[in-house]
DNA sequence: AGAATAGGTGTGAGCGTTAACATATCTCTA
DNA sequence: TAGAGATATGTTAACGCTCACACCTATTCT
């Protein structure tokens, strides 16, 4: 920077000023600083700006299994959110979420004092070990439930469930059945919520819930669970199943047990991942706006690094949308 | 700093020394600070230190379309191995890759001083603008070509392609046809490129590749138009898909135009995504070993960091395993 | 015309850490 | 027991930047 100051034939404070658009500088001495720096090929050192500033101008992100669409797409969305608001990105992807792993995210980032963070708190463990971070650093829970005195952000997973149990029970299915993710999943649990609810509301019978953990070979099994009943019974015509993998799964058991859709048994799916458009068939899901969740989340929690704490507790939900494709028909009329 | 010095009863620097474990502090002297700096909760400022160390502790990566299952795993397995080694890690994700999106995305992790740079460049244009960026920061390349002077680290797509060829020429298909991705991307090309010789060496004819994007939806095209071949001619036993979502496609439709796979027609696929051995019938595809891919990147980073530009060229590759499922068989016997 | 104001620029200090050197204490050997 | 060497600790000076303030020049107002 001095060497710059030099050049240019002015103080290392003009220097300064230029860099960080300090409006009382001449344009004729700005010009011939920016020269000078074009010159130099000077790049101004960060650390020493975030020693003396207090800033680092780095948000960390705690993400769980990032491999997964949902997750990595919500990454997405917050790293093109945050480098659009000019802040870097760190990230820490944990194995497994318990409240010490979180708690040890956390430490490794605050000791970047990253200036605050993002933690995509989809289990409920994780959204405790939330509350138990200390106090001082903002933070912004995603996809996490009441995470109390932490603003939140998310998908609203409730009225998708709902459009989608809806939209089979208007297509005249006298229940619905469901399969759902693990029930420590937030969004699972909202998914199943919001399901019954809609089942009640409609005084249709509530069959009992199917389990899985996301993965396609526990919506086989379900499937396989299904098709089972499906032969003995004659109860079962629609299925909400909680994500699109475990949907597969549970084609893949129907068809194998010649059971065809949409024609004798409708599937909805959850998340509208890309390959979901040419499942066998086409599968009727439920699409979540991450890049809106991203541009929120940062938006969120810039106003708190900038503002301080506010005394609302913040609840920001992006859309989810119904998209209707071949795995939905009417019942079969016996 | 000063604080737990006072309290410890010691000199500031004496309390750097405990936070660097130098050798020589007695033992009762080091229990001491390391009690001050837990009562007072001392954590050290990172910029400080990189100021004067002139080393942040930070990775950059660029990455592209992170939402992709590839992506996505190279860069969990990066993390992982960045974190264990006890680097922080930083992505940029962009949404094209060009000369001119990459060496933005170089300026902006310069400006944060990473200590060093993994770029995944999977596309020819990434590669070609990897020689472009200055020459002063340590570089590793994923995935990429011959970045000339630069390291790379890559599964080894060529020996993946082979198997995947070579196992439908050894259940007796008398040729293999081919679907490749985008042939700006390096991987593409390299399992063109492997198809291509395998059946050569083979001495079977080479059929017309068709091309796709990686995505479901031009494989179901390409998919249509292998059927239509299908119905025509008979030559049509054995197709090496270069993804499995673009093998999904291709199922898709081959299902649509009644063509029976693995009894017809057999199918390869290339990821093994989680959803593949959920794929009607479970798809036969290539393994690539991420993490390995993620452990070598950095472990050569490191070493270039550490020990300066080295003379030798090197290229690291990651083994690629076929996965043999449901989807491939000895073609029909007319 | 003189004073008040605003715009443009320079000076010095300090952010919290580590490196280099200086000093004090201990241990071992001749 | 003296003195060399190792071990343990303290002192001072950077690292490169921004902040607070001081200063100087124009311009405007009374």
């Amino acid at each position: 920077m001095a060497d710059v100051a030099r050049r240019a034939g002015v103080s290392h404070q003009t220097v300064s000023r230029v860099l960080n658009d300090h409006p009382s500088v001449r344009p004729e001495t700005k010009e011939r600083v920016l020269r000078a720096i074009d010159e130099l090929a000077y790049r101004r050192n960060s650390s020493a700006r975030a020693l003396v500033t207090r800033r680092t101008n780095t948000l960390g992100v705690v993400a769980f299994d990032t491999t997964l669409y949902g997750p990595a797409s919500t990454l997405f969305g917050i790293e093109q959110a945050a480098r659009e608001a000019g802040y870097f990105i760190s990230i820490v992807s944990l194995k497994a979420i318990t409240s010490k792993s979180v708690s040890e995210a956390f430490d490794y980032l605050a000791d970047q004092s990253v200036d605050g963070l993002i933690v995509i708190a989809t289990q409920r463990s994780s959204a405790e070990a939330l509350t138990a971070l200390p106090g001082d650093m903002p933070i912004v829970a995603v996809e996490g439930g009441e995470a109390p005195g932490r603003p939140v952000v998310c998908v609203d997973q409730y009225a998708g469930a709902t459009a989608a149990t809806k939209h089979l029970l208007d297509l005249g299915h006298e229940t619905v059945w469901h399969v759902s993710g693990p029930l420590d999943w937030l969004e699972a649990e909202a998914r199943l919520d919001a399901w019954r609810a809609t089942l009640e509301a409609a005084a249709a019978p509530v069959p009992d819930v199917l389990h899985g953990d996301w993965s396609p070979a526990t919506g086989y099994q379900a499937g396989r669970q299904l098709a089972r009943r499906h032969a003995t019974h004659d109860d079962v015509t629609a299925v909400f199943v909680a994500n699109d993998q475990m949907a597969l799964g549970l084609l893949r058991a129907f068809q194998e047990a010649g059971i065809q859709v949409p024609k004798e048994v409708s599937i909805v799916g959850f998340d509208d991942i890309p390959e979901a458009a040419y499942f066998p068939p086409p599968l009727t899901t439920v699409r979540q706006d991450f890049a809106a969740v991203g541009r929120d989340s940062i938006a969120v929690l810039l106003d708190r690094i900038e503002n301080g704490p506010s005394d609302a507790p913040r609840r920001v939900v992006a859309p989810a949308t119904l998209v209707v494709r071949a795995s939905t028909a009417a019942p079969p009329t016996n």
